[in-house]
DNA sequence: AATTTAATTTAGACAAATCTAAAAAAAAGT
DNA sequence: ACTTTTTTTTAGATTTGTCTAAATTAAATT
């Protein structure tokens, strides 16, 4: 039950990536870690081998629930220190990040469990993420714009970044509001639009722009 | 300027042993990290080439002044973290060197200067052991009792834990107090008696028993 | 459907850190 | 001074994680 700082930063990777594209791929995961496509199918040999991850050659893979039940620990202690860094010590937000990517391969639970309590079980790490409770449990992911959206994923819509009339004029329009929960159906590269469908409504399209201005978070009903 | 895990672990143990021994053997170092002695001369070779450590082939070998500063600030990361685990989270001193074991292998030296300006510079670590400041420096060392103390090192006394009228007339008659600077001379192993010197006076000899009931401390006049 | 391009995997090599077993050197004992 | 024992080093393997280059499979394009 105690896996390499190596292992520990694909597992976080996969687990991140998963959530965005519910199969993830070799080139993603080579991106995310700045390294090399053959390193990567290396491990996934050995995560498959390890039981944390479901994969077949050529396929694309994901994390099992084991799998994710180890990311979840260590997106924990991540967002911790995260959060320790910037309360505690008094850094900035944008200078944590590096730092945590090496305390959160101390394997220490109840180091970190302590932690938690010491810093009066926060909610979120300084970026607005949630953190995982002690069980791997994440009560809410961030608000994400629509852009930034997996595909066919129910969402419920939190804010709307630009309040300007022209704005809430088009949403009333097509009937979106805050709790408003929707779906997103297609993106079309073209031009970055989106079809969006909302339950019991025919399926809308909106553009990049009005897309990017529209945050939500997970339905979590 | 950045060591891996395992040649910090290995720099670290050197520079506790040749506090000790001026001069440190393969299997001292073997036995302090629970590792073979081939494995030690393997690494002896490395430090040596990245010019850490003085080192001749079945000579023994010590530190020189670079890896003493690379130590120093490993020792200061580790003692650090092991305040902050006993005095922020509530553990007790005799849980945290585990912890702080991985923790001071985390390399951002900015986070340990915030931390030790959250910590309120503190002066020792839960087991007495001086912090180093941010130069290296160590102020001075534990209290020891004369049974631990290397050959010819000149300390002061600091303490007698044994504070019985039999122990206090003894002092008295070989002119041992508080603040007198003394060094070993010799180790008699037969029974752990041992030859003090005292500036200006003749040679005295003292039973096991008196010199692990005085303490000492370096003498830093 | 065939071809070209892209993605992925494998083959083979390498560096770091470790080990066991054997060789070499130093220290201790006679 | 020899011999024996202990310590240290080297030789040769092994594991983990990485890489480049080549082979394979899948996807995209004609
Ligand atoms: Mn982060
Ligand atoms: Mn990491
Ligand atoms: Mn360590
Ligand atoms: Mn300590």
């Amino acid at each position: 039950m105690k896996y390499s700082a190596s292992k520990e930063n694909y597992l976080k990777a996969i687990f991140h990536l998963q959530y965005e594209q519910s199969i993830v791929t070799t080139n993603a995961v080579a991106a995310s870690l700045n390294t090399k496509a053959a390193s990567v199918s290396d491990m996934l040999r050995k995560l498959k081998a390890e039981k944390l991850l479901i994969y077949e050659k050529y396929r694309g893979f994901k994390l099992n629930t084991e799998g994710k039940k180890v990311a979840a620990q260590i997106i924990r202690k991540h967002r911790l220190w995260e959060y320790f860094l910037v309360e505690k010590l008094g850094f900035g937000w944008d200078e944590v990040h590096e730092m945590a990517e090496e305390l959160e391969h101390a394997s220490s639970k109840k180091m970190i469990d302590r932690l938690e309590e010491y810093l009066g079980y926060p909610q979120t790490d300084p970026h607005g993420d949630p953190i995982p409770d002690s069980n791997g449990k994440i009560k809410s992911y961030r608000q994400l714009n629509l852009l930034d959206l997996p595909l066919n994923k129910t969402v419920q819509v939190s804010a709307i970044s630009e309040q300007t009339s022209g704005m809430l004029e088009l949403l009333q329009h097509k009937n979106i509001r805050i709790g408003t929960k929707l779906e997103v159906r297609k993106k079309f590269p073209f031009d970055n639009s989106l079809e969006l469908k909302i339950r019991n409504q025919a399926p809308i399209t909106v553009s990049e722009l009005v897309a990017k201005n529209i945050l939500v978070k997970d339905d979590q009903a």
